[in-house]
DNA sequence: ATTGACGGCGTTCATTTGAACGATATAATG
DNA sequence: CATTATATCGTTCAAATGAACGCCGTCAAT
């Protein structure tokens, strides 16, 4: 496991929806990206061949069409692009990152607060 | 202004060692390059090129070599990845990142103090 | 002056990515 | 059954990326 070659952008954005819908026709996929991202359903169909090529999802006939359903979690492979993205542009330090997400975007008083516990949660493991 | 063409990841690699250096020959940048990256000079040089022509860095003649300088902000392409990032693996929301980023990577007790101080005024702020 | 080292420029080349076509198979409809 | 629609598969194709050569010029040492 592991060596899965990695996502391309566009090979993302169709697993996303893999994701989201958890099992679906290159239509259902197709018909479930953004409208703003105009792509033929040709296109689509290569993506989720090339997914399956490189081991994230999985295919199985139903009837004339194919469904493609995930092979991997999500949650994994967000893990492994945030750790890459960490490593490669801010040298492996998190904070920098952190520090930027909190000043640069927008985050509700809500979430605040639900920072704030997790941060005093983290001091007390320490 | 802006419409420069994105960076590849190599590229980004070589521009961070220009901007930590301020200004560097090609031999210099591939000098700084960490060891396990093992590449060709002439493929420094390469890369070098194409960061100057898509317009992140400016070079001069000194004598017979060419020094390369940062025409570009490493903050300004910084807050552009992380935008895209968070955009493209969580819709454009800056929490769950943060969430994972405190999970699971280590931050110190001092970087906790001052995630603390920074949540405190920017709630203090709305 | 000759040689050799280094530097730059133009080129090359394979692979990956983004995007889509056309032919064939198959299912649904009249 | 004939027609039409749709899906899949194999292919294609251009641009971007990763990586490096080779030729040619120049500067420094013999």
């Amino acid at each position: 496991m592991g060596k899965r070659p990695a996502l391309a952008k566009s090979e993302l954005e169709v697993a996303q929806i893999v994701w989201k819908l958890g099992r679906a026709t290159v239509r259902e996929v197709f018909e479930a990206m953004p409208s703003e991202r105009d792509l033929n359903v040709k296109t689509v169909q290569t993506y989720l061949r090339r997914l399956e090529a490189k081991g994230y999802v999985q295919t199985y006939r139903e009837g004339r069409n194919n469904v493609y359903t995930p092979l991997v979690r999500a949650s994994q492979v967000v893990r492994r692009l945030v750790d890459d993205f960490v490593n490669r542009i801010f040298g492996g330090q998190p904070f920098p990152l952190v520090q930027q997400l909190l000043e640069q975007r927008g985050l509700t008083d809500e979430e605040i607060d639900r920072l704030q516990c997790m941060l005093n949660r983290l001091k007390k493991l320490s």
